[in-house]
RNA sequence: GGGCGAGUGGCGAAAUGGCAGACGCAAUAGCCUUAGGAGCUAUCGAGAGAAAUCUUGUGAGGGUUCGACUCCCUCCUCGCCCACCA
């Protein structure tokens, strides 16, 4: 016998599988395919490590077992190969990272070949290769041309180490992902491509995802972070305007257009709307209105005018002769007198043609603004231009609802006439509530308002302090709220018509919603606490009661369901513990304080306190709150009730008895909550509480008492917990023993230490004609009434450029007259220019923008001189649709061909890890869902199932890294113990998606084992020849034991489903359970060929020698494992002959038999009772019940 | 603060309603050996006992069940992800 030499026997399989081809998949093949993919790595200088065996392996286990299941199998590998590394080394010494790269991968993929891993080599990418990133570039264009990719400037993420742009999703606790540095915000122009437009669907195709794991679903659903709500609009107080008059055009009427709408709309803001008829029908004459609005409308200082269309001329001819209004609105109004559509307009020339006299209008409004309709059939652009000159006022240009701003509704408009900021929020049934509101600094509101901002330096400095600020610091815990009133800028609440402040603070985000909240100090925690820190008013608005949540279903559901089974508590009298206590806790207070007690009518406690001369006032003397008979709603009602009507603030004391802790947790807090919203700063109230743990043993005896289950028992901790939370602090605590009836009784003395928002679901007040209204009706109600119902997501769009050399260059061309010009798909693709400095410049441009050369070039359109969009794309973009190009990947016509891409999409099982849940995974469902919408991949999703892995932690249990020195090198391990040894470990080191810590003494158990699999093996190979032998049994044979029989079949079962399940370390230990259990059995060679097969997956190098030997010895001519097929077991030969039954009296085991498998239960009891055992635990007792399990246990219950 | 997941020997872990600790590591004893970081045999949760055996035991408490590591409720601890998202 040969000594195992793992190292020597991986080499020489190796290579056979590479020379004979044996995992080369075959595109548009017959058989049924099978996509297993696994993340692609970034090729780095330290190799590959742990984290990538992983799933590299448990990969390779089903690809290897799927071959043999005949499946046509594609498991693909290739390269991510650009990235930071790369360029920083290049950066430092000075070398090209296509070389560093090169020589990088030869290194891993040296290494993953002396894993033994079935990679399809012939389909390897490189996302560096120019005939890769040449399609990388190409699908860009496709985003690009469908206005999914788009330049902007804004504030973005920016790591000043790494000098680059980063997408929200590389920014981890306001850290760079890669080096750790922290983000800071730079404004840049940046590319972005628009995820968010494909928000919902991503959302949706989740649904579509049965075998993706609920986390990972979970996860993308959170971070693309959908809330309902509603859009409203919060007008800018304009202090100097009251009133508006509308003026209509040629042939119209105030009943026309939008006219009516826009009336409605300024009314409801609160402003005196005059929409005068004038007259002249369709062949007007301005000076004939002129006398007509004189003579029917109030204009002065505080009058806004607008006209619309003609309108527009008669406003002017107002001002010409002397009328003095604030502000004059322009809306399609004709100046120039030739017209869109060519008709003629007799009337309105002849108006124009009186000319107007600028100079004097001009001096009679402070404001004016002319908007044009950029898709108006009628007044040309030109006029509206031309007219806001003349005036030196604002031109605006819009595309109206309905073309010359015809439209029943034109919010443009109104938009001019009353200025509004729009908010986004879930809760419009607070709306009564919003007593002030607050910008985020970024929003251009403050720009567009700096005359009227009275401290606008002020602000300015605030909002320069905000944008300095890491992310970091300005969302760290605990960080006070600050801000900076707006001072002379003033919005009216839609709702209540009133005035409210406008702040700018930071703890509003720009990038979500609108940049803009009403806040509602009263229910909402931000709010209040910004509230309270300024001063600023606070109005309750919603009304805490128990029996609504958010589902809008009762709480006390349960409970009441139970109700008449609640018992009446037993009429007691004061006990002495309770005088005791009482008597203790009175010291504390003096007799002329006024006591209340909320909850016991039977008065039990009070009643006592009353006798030593203090007075108590009661919440309903008639009517006891201790009444289980009818459900425990009712008493929280009838609590709320009382507590509505009278002045919590006046008492010195408040006992809420127990029936309090009857309540579940939200009851519990939502009484305090009551309570709490009506005290006074100071006050200090006693709760009285039972502990039950005594009491339930008291009535577990009592079968009447069954329903006491449904009661909360609460514990002191508890208790202080819950109400820190609300805002109250222990004062004092008192706990007595135990009573008669088995109950304890707790006092608990709290202040008030401060006030809290309460932000549940309630029923509206202090709102109107909405008061009564369940929160959930009327966050739609309230919605509809005063905004527009819309749906917000977190996902923010993704920033897709970056500023470095080392990237996809973006293949767009900047033309100074034809604008941004896509490079034309024959020049694709852009290439990477040679450089001598790779050197970001720091200034937020890309080193590609020192090289001239690269950087000049010709415009595809017009032919002129143009330049080259400098930066690159993220490491994403070539990760983003790598799955595809493995189809097809030689393809130098397309990115992949659709009949191939059909015969391979989607992938079945992607391997990987979980930290890509919200990055590549959500950024390649994007690619693909786009691109199967133009109609260029077959499958809607890329991902059939998806299989997450666990780290792998060092010996000590940390996190593998360099400076900890706790480094496992895959490479060592299979220097020292070979491949296969490595791989069988690592399965067996846990489960798959678990986190698991790599033990280096532990893997020798496996090397044993696979030692000892090869001698046991070879023995029987080598029996007729050896003397000497582990045992006698070793030697060929023609026929298997029974037991080998079963114990095979149980093993072909236990594989097939471990391999099925991802179940591989049970798998490795069903191996050394079958080894241990028939190594001493007579074997056939056949059923040895049957082990290797089994085992091939798991040690594929191993077992293709032993196969090898064993194939030698029967004169077989051998062919890789890989080609045989997968062993199909026989359920009944998976069961042993004889079985162990336990048999247990009342659950307790007393002792085991052993019967033929299947024994009916008439056998095993008639064998059972005869035990001595179990005729001793008879005696005297009669059987009540037999539990019997076939094949497992006999229960016999006594 | 929110969401998700997990708590079982000295260690990695199995068992997902039916004998808790399979399998492996470490440890202990013995055999073999010039030797052992090789191999083989046996023991190996805790407590009691010479032993058979008994008791107890899966983070804590309660519940459901003939029977609970497993299901339900409450809580504690740890890990991961998100985090001023209106």
């Amino acid at each position: 016998m040969q000594k195992y030499n793992p190292q020597k026997t991986e080499l020489k399989w190796q290579k056979f599988w590479e020379e004979n081809k044996i995992f080369s998949a075959i595109d548009n093949s017959k058989k049924q395919k099978k996509y297993i993919l696994v993340e692609f790595p970034y090729p780095s200088g330290a190799g590959l490590h742990m984290g990538h065996l992983r799933p590299y392996v448990a990969g390779d286990v089903v690809a290897r077992f799927n071959r043999m299941k005949g499946f046509e199998t594609l498991f693909p590998m290739g390269w991510d190969a650009f990235g930071l590394p790369a360029e920083n080394y290049a950066i430092k010494m000075g070398v090209h990272p296509s070389i560093t790269t090169a020589s990088n991968i030869k290194n891993a993929k040296r290494q993953i070949q002396s894993w033994g891993l079935s990679f399809d080599w012939n389909r390897e990418i490189n996302t560096t290769d120019p005939e890769y990133y040449k399609w990388t570039q190409w699908l860009f264009l496709q985003f690009y041309k469908k206005g999914l990719a788009y330049e902007a400037t804004g504030l973005i993420n920016w790591c000043p180490k790494d000098k680059t742009g980063l997408a929200n999703e590389e920014v981890i606790d306001g850290k760079c992902e890669r080096c750790g540095t922290a983000v800071q915000k730079k404004e840049l122009r940046q590319w972005y491509l628009r995820i968010t437009a494909y928000a919902e669907k991503l959302l949706e195709g989740l649904k579509n995802l049965p075998e993706w794991p609920g986390a990972v679903k979970l996860q993308q659903a959170n971070w693309i972070g959908k809330s309902t709500g509603a859009e409203i609009k919060f007008g800018i107080h304009q202090p100097s305007v009251k009133r508006f008059v509308l003026l209509h055009g040629r042939g119209s009427s105030p009943e026309e257009s939008f006219l009516p709408w826009l009336k409605n709309k300024l009314e409801k803001l609160g402003y005196e709307v005059q929409v005068p008829a004038m007259p002249g029908g369709d062949e007007p004459s301005d000076l004939e209105q002129v006398d007509f609005v004189k003579k029917n409308c109030k204009l002065d200082e505080s009058t806004v005018i607008l006209g619309h269309s003609f309108g527009g001329i008669v406003a002017l001819r107002l001002l010409e002769q002397g009328i003095k209004v604030n502000k004059v609105i322009l809306a399609s109004t004709p100046y120039l007198g030739r017209f869109s559509d060519g008709k003629a307009r007799k009337s309105v020339v002849e108006a124009i043609q009186r000319g107007f006299d600028f100079k004097k209008i001009k001096a009679q409004a402070q404001n004016f603004i002319s908007i044009s309709d950029e898709t108006d059939h009628v007044v040309p652009l030109a006029d509206g231009q031309s007219l806001a000159k003349e005036l030196n006022g604002l031109w605006l240009k819009q595309v109206a609802t309905k073309s010359h701003f015809d439209g029943n509704e034109e919010p443009f408009l109104l938009e001019n006439c009353a200025p509004s900021i729009k908010v986004f929020t879930t809760r419009p049934d607070t709306i009564f509530g919003a007593t002030y509101m607050v910008v985020a600094p970024e929003h251009p509101l403050i720009q567009n308002y700096e005359s009227r901002i009275t401290n606008y330096d002020e602000v300015k400095k605030y909002i320069e302090k905000a944008k300095g600020k890491a992310e970091m610091e300005r969302t760290a815990e605990g960080k006070e709220k600050t801000g900076v009133k707006l001072k002379g800028l003033f919005a009216i609440n839609p709702a209540t018509k009133e005035e409210v402040t406008v702040w700018v603070a930071d703890y509003v985000l720009g990038h979500y919603g609108t940049g803009a909240i009403m806040a509602v100090p009263a229910h909402d925690e931000r709010d209040f606490e910004f509230a309270t820190r300024y001063n600023l008013p606070i109005k309750q608005v919603v009304y805490p009661v128990v029996n609504i949540d958010e589902k809008n279903t009762i709480t006390l559901k349960t409970y009441e369901d139970h109700a008449d089974k609640y018992i009446q508590r037993t009429t007691r009298g004061v006990d002495g513990v309770f005088k005791q206590w009482v008597d203790d806790f009175l010291k504390k207070i003096k007799k002329t304080d006024k006591i209340l007690e909320l909850g016991s009518g039977r008065g039990l406690d009070s009643d006592y306190i009353e006798s030593r001369g203090y007075k108590v006032e009661r919440t309903d003397a008639a009517e006891s709150f201790i009444s289980y008979q009818k459900g425990l709603g009712k008493e929280i009602k009838k609590l709320n009730a009382f507590t509505d009507k009278i002045d919590l603030n006046s008492y010195d004391l408040i006992f809420a008895n127990k029936v309090l802790l009857h309540f579940n947790r939200e009851q519990f807090k939502l009484v305090v909550a009551k309570i709490n919203l009506g005290l006074r700063d100071n006050g200090i109230f006693a709760l009285s509480l039972m502990d039950y743990k005594k009491a339930t043993e008291h009535f577990v005896k009592d079968p009447k008492m069954e329903s006491l289950r449904y009661f909360k028992f609460w514990k002191k901790n508890e208790v202080e917990e819950e109400l820190k939370s609300l805002g109250f602090e222990i004062v004092d605590y008192m706990e007595k023993g135990f009573n008669d009836d088995g109950f304890q009784d707790i006092l608990f003395v709290f202040k008030k230490t401060k006030s809290v928002a309460f932000v549940d679901y309630g029923l509206v007040i202090n709102s109107d004609k909405f008061n009564g209204l369940k929160t959930v009706e009327a966050i739609i109600k309230m919605g509809e009434e005063f905004g527009k119902l819309t749906v917000q997501y977190k996902l923010r769009d993704w920033v897709f450029s970056r500023q470095r050399y080392w990237g996809e260059p973006i293949p767009l061309i900047h033309c100074e007259d034809c604008g941004i010009v896509p490079v034309p798909e024959k020049d694709l693709p852009v290439m990477l220019p040679k450089v001598k400095k790779y050197e970001p410049t720091g200034t937020g441009e890309s080193p590609l923008a020192n090289i001239k050369k690269w950087l000049k070039t010709t415009c595809p359109k017009c032919k002129k001189t143009a330049w080259r969009e400098t930066n690159t794309m993220p490491q994403w973009a070539g990760s983003s649709w790598y799955w595809l190009r493995y189809a097809d990947s030689k393809n130098k016509q397309k990115f992949a061909d659709m009949k191939k891409l059909k015969y391979w999409q989607p992938v079945d099982i992607y391997f990987g890890g979980m930290e890509h849940t919200t990055l590549h995974l959500l950024y390649s469902r994007f690619w693909n869902l786009f691109l199967y919408d133009q109609g260029l991949v077959s499958s809607k999703e890329p991902y059939t199932k998806r299989h997450p892995h666990g780290i792998i932690l060092g010996p000590d249990g940390e996190k593998m890294s360099k400076s900890r020195g706790n480094v496992v090198n895959p490479d060592e391990v299979v220097k020292s113990h070979g491949a296969d040894t490595l791989r069988m470990y690592e399965l067996f080191l846990g489960p798959h998606e678990a986190t698991v810590s790599w033990n280096d003494k532990g893997v020798v158990g496996v090397k044993r084992f696979l030692d000892r699999v090869w001698t046991w093996v070879n023995e029987i190979v080598e029996a007729p020849h050896q003397k000497i032998r582990k045992s006698e049994n070793r030697k060929p044979e023609i026929k298997d034991t029974e037991k080998v029989q079963r114990a095979m079949h149980k093993l072909i079962k236990k594989i097939t489903e471990d391999i099925e399940n991802f179940r591989f370390n049970t798998s490795i230990s069903a191996f050394m359970e079958f080894h241990n259990e028939i190594k001493d059995e007579f074997i056939t060679l056949e059923s040895i060929t049957q082990f290797l097969i089994l085992l091939h997956p798991f040690a594929p190098h191993i077992s293709e020698e032993l196969h090898q030997i064993v194939g030698k010895s029967q004169n077989r001519k051998i062919k890789s494992l890989q080609q045989t097929s997968w062993p199909i077991f026989d359920p009944a030969l998976t069961v042993s002959s004889t079985v162990e039954i336990v048999f247990q009296i009342n659950g307790k085991v007393k002792g085991k038999i052993t019967v033929p498998a299947g024994s009916s239960q008439e056998v095993v009891q008639a064998q059972v009772v005869v035990m001595e055992v179990v005729k001793q635990a008879l005696v005297g007792e009669t059987i009540k019940r037999v539990v019997f399990v076939p094949n497992r246990l006999m229960n016999l219950v006594i």
